[in-house]
DNA sequence: ACTATATAGTGCGATATCGTACTTAAATCA
DNA sequence: TGATTTAAGTACGATATCGCACTATATAGT
């Protein structure tokens, strides 16, 4: 592999991280109280996807260990804004279930960040975004299959390490 | 804004987000001991634009607050991989030099991480990237200017909390 | 020069993230 | 059905990230 090629991938991965950042910190100065992006991304998802996923359901949706989901449900939970019940189909499970309070906190957190939304589509055309998505999901598609590819001759020596991950949405 | 709209620049933020944990973890799991991805981008960022940086030049390049860049390179200081000496320039600050233990530190993680650039690049072709990276910059770009507008308009009342991120790379 | 303001860096506390190890329940299989 | 393996979730500890407050130095304004 000659070096430009590598310094190609490097940076896009750059510019992606970079991107990831500042979206982050965007959405958590619209964010109140102890609620950060992770947070909204739960609650939106129940309501995007469906509610009553579990909670490994989530945390392979989001490419997060299970115990970071664990905790993100926790100060959901916590704040009223979801509620967890256990799976009836399965006793090691649960289900979680978006709250009246987390519906109108999603709703007002979108509402919040629409002016955010607005500038930036004001100045990145709905085509360009909508021609980034692809590739996008085919480079993630890609990451997560060598994931796991990296993660099953893993297991062979060292057992189960992250097993939580898994591809999703 | 119509909800389609909002829901496309979701989506975008939502994969790239993605995106940058896969990434990360990916180059995480190919770094040694307590070194993690930030202490790599430092690394190779003072290779590869030039060292001798401030600390607040770093974290404007990465876009993390300043503490956080503290927190980094006393991590690569006490390995090591960089020296930390005064600026003469100023006696407030201080510059960042790499050592010959640190590059060869970044030089190691590059040949480890070769096999998964040459196995993404053996799925996802060169030009797709090299068309990826213009309008995430431009995005990017966009993001940081917001941010900075948010941030001035935020000081007339608030002072000076995030007065330490500005533009980069 | 003197004061006021802005800038670079750090200390500290709060919370997030993640790996490891454990518990409990389900699924497999003998 | 009993034993083994796999899967879901959590407890716990280590480190990362970040905001706030502070110190020290530099710069601007008068």
């Amino acid at each position: 592999m000659d070096s430009d090629t590598r310094l190609l991938y490097f940076r896009l991965f750059n510019e992606i991280g970079i991107i990831a950042q500042l979206s982050r910190a965007m959405m958590d100065a619209r964010l109140p109280g102890g609620l950060i992006t992770p947070h909204f991304s739960v609650l939106n998802h129940l309501i995007r996807v469906e509610d009553g996923r579990t909670p490994l359901e989530l945390a392979r949706a989001f490419q997060v260990p299970k115990t970071t989901m664990t905790h993100t449900l926790s100060g959901l939970e916590s704040q009223g804004l979801i509620s967890v019940r256990p799976n009836p189909q399965d006793g090691r499970s649960k289900r979680v279930w978006i709250t009246e309070a987390g519906r109108r906190f999603r709703d007002g957190a979108i509402e919040a960040l629409d002016e955010d939304i607005a500038a930036l589509a004001a100045l990145v055309d709905r085509e360009e975004v909508e021609s980034l998505i692809g590739p996008l999901i085919e480079i993630r598609k890609i990451l997560d299959a060598q994931r796991d590819r990296a993660k099953s001759t893993a297991d062979a020596s060292l057992g189960e390490a992250r097993e939580d991950q898994g591809v999703s949405s």
